[in-house]
DNA sequence: GCTTGTACTTGAAACGCATCAAAGGGGCCG
DNA sequence: CGGCCCCTTTGATGCGTTTCAAGTACAAGC
């Protein structure tokens, strides 16, 4: 079980030491017999390359490090999926961390791959990099995804401002008086989702806006709580518009409105926020503002690519990509038509239509609005 | 921009290298005084350790890879999960990567991780290790995922079979006369779930069973489109219950259904496979069977973990882990009350207080069966 | 003052590989 | 037959660490 390397190849062969390497790393300087035999003597003892000897030998190997603050957000795994196949159509590696919500372990895995000798890491944060100058002098290029700072640096992120807005756009064209809020903006992403709701609504005084906290996760439990307790108002207290700032928070309040007797849209319309699978896969369609996350994943690595090339000091470099991956024409309420909805197939077909990137912004519609 | 080494921060600190290195490893040996100023050099210089080079100077690392084939499927994010969790606990870090339902990337990544000098390495694999006698030679520690195969190795596997078992003994319990499963048994697990069902219902002769292939991804949208087929057909041919192998295919299902005007469950009472979040987060729950992935990764780790401090070559060792993650006690059809129904929240009280390992299995009750 | 012990610190060796200057081995031309 | 060039292979060197045997300094005990 003892490891075999590159010795004992070359011995068995009987080549030298540096005609196995070049073997593995330039098999077109090989005379073709030679190169066969090599490989052979490598299949037959079951050699294995160690990873870190070439590291540090080569320089750097040609991998990406990602580290994400969850992976059971969709919206996460929609950056990774983009910068997964932007990686490997350059021929890189790809590999993730997960860092649990936890902003030290988020440094812990970006410090470790930093040293891992990764052509270059990306990092959804959970906080502004602002806290992280040491990040920035690190000799590895760094991309930021899904945050927007003032911070030398590179920084690639849906505009989540823009993202509230068309919600409330679109509340606004469903002719709301009252619209409510729900979720806590915990995270600044969140926090510009209801920035850019409010400034839309700024134009209309006469829309009646509340935001209503709803716990410390933003669970589908505290939207069904929050529902809950809509349902329970009197008819003239309740909202005819109902914002849940992420699609787990619109898709408890549907629950809880259905379950009070309350119609979805008849009397309450629910949107939510996310592009989350679960609002379009679901049986029933939940309107959601999709951000591009397979974008963002993808302009992450062309930009890392970018600096590898240019070799150049990072400069400020923001990139702001579009809020819709997937669109349907949007149509007045009057129109909808259970038949007509949005459905699964739909929209993969839509999404693989909008794959390529667009700035466009639009929306899903689903059966609740 | 050079990149800091040891030496440098040895030399201006004034002390040896090795004392520098005692400083990262074992603090313990150093005077408080030394330990301090050399903790100041290296963060006044901005020093990140080379994994490379400790990993190849001091042996494996703390660390375990988890190749998963897609990132987007939720029980491998629960398998990733569990993992996590109990790697973090032993003071392991983990790294996953994305085969992206490739086996050539699977083979590769696996390969990469072994060469990376991790300490261990788990898979979730595409097709049967059977087909990789290499990688049990292989002298690092390796853990088969959600599989079951007869060579030598460890695994840990759901019981697909009982899976099936259960979703057609429920099938019974509701006085099925005409079942339709759907979807392709692309994989393993998914042909170990129609087999339980075949052999539940070998019991029952007089129910009629069609087993309908949804295309090759089994997608919503393929759901939905066998979902329409079945609601064309004449009533008498119509099946009285759907089981689909995937929730994605049976949420298609019940879209398609819906939409045509067919009720669910009054008509065709319809169920799923997986325990994907979209099942019971969704407005509307679905009844599912819930493999317990987390406990797959958790146990899986734990594998990885009696291999190392055992040292001990790999035998033939099969976990099977129990097909229940959350549970709700099963109630008539005719019980079914959609104020009573599994809610989001319920089952997130329900899954926190089941998430010690439990072989019992169960189901969540959703609106359509 | 000498020994023994304790508490730290030192620096050389080794980890497995990529690299590259140099050597080797033809073939071709003059 | 000698000289030249090209194609292939060689093996010493160094990558940045960890480790460990050997060293130093200082204190306590006799």
């Amino acid at each position: 079980m003892a490891k075999v390397k590159i010795s004992d190849v070359a011995r068995e062969a009987g080549v030298s030491l540096g005609t196995v390497s070049n073997a593995l790393n330039h098999p077109e300087k090989l005379r073709p017999e030679t190169l066969k035999l090599i490989n052979e003597t490598i299949n037959r003892l079951g050699y294995l390359p160690n990873q870190s000897a070439r590291q540090l030998a080569g320089g750097a190997t040609k991998s990406f490090g990602l580290v994400l603050p969850r992976l059971d957000h969709g919206f996460s795994l929609q950056i990774a999926s983009g910068a997964h196949n932007e990686a490997r159509k350059h021929g890189y590696d790809l590999l993730i961390a997960n860092a649990d919500n936890d902003d030290i372990l988020e440094d812990h895995y970006l410090r470790y791959f930093m040293g891992t000798q990764m052509s270059g890491v990306m990092v959804q944060p959970m906080a502004s990099p602002d806290w992280h100058p040491a990040m920035a002098k690190m000799p590895v290029p760094i991309v930021y995804l899904d945050i927007h700072c003032s911070e030398p640096g590179y920084y690639v992120a849906a505009d989540n401002e823009a993202q509230g807005r068309i919600i409330a756009e679109l509340a606004i064209a469903r002719g709301a008086h009252h619209i409510v809020v729900v979720g806590r903006a915990a995270f600044m992403q969140l926090t510009l989702r209801v920035l850019g709701i409010h400034k839309a609504l700024a134009l209309h005084p006469d829309i009646k806006i509340e935001v209503i906290d709803a716990g410390e996760w933003n669970t589908a439990a505290d939207g069904y709580g929050i529902g809950a307790q809509i349902a329970e108002r009197p008819a003239d207290e309740r909202p005819d518009f109902v914002v849940g700032l992420t699609d787990v928070l619109a898709s408890g309040v549907v629950s809880a409105l259905v379950d009070k007797g309350i119609s979805v849209p008849g009397q309450v319309r629910v949107a939510g926020c996310d592009g989350n699978p679960l609002a379009w896969s679901g049986s029933v369609p939940l309107t959601t503002v999709a951000p591009p996350g397979y974008e963002i994943g993808r302009k992450g690595v062309q930009l890392l690519m970018e600096q590898i090339e240019n070799k150049a000091p990072a400069k400020i470099k923001h990139i702001r990509v579009g809020s819709a991956a997937r669109t349907v024409t949007a149509v007045a309420a009057e129109d909808i038509n259970r038949q007509e909805l949005v459905r699964p197939f739909l929209l993969e077909r839509a999404s693989t239509q909008a794959s390529s990137q667009t700035d466009a912004t639009a929306i899903n519609l689903g059966a609740y609005l």
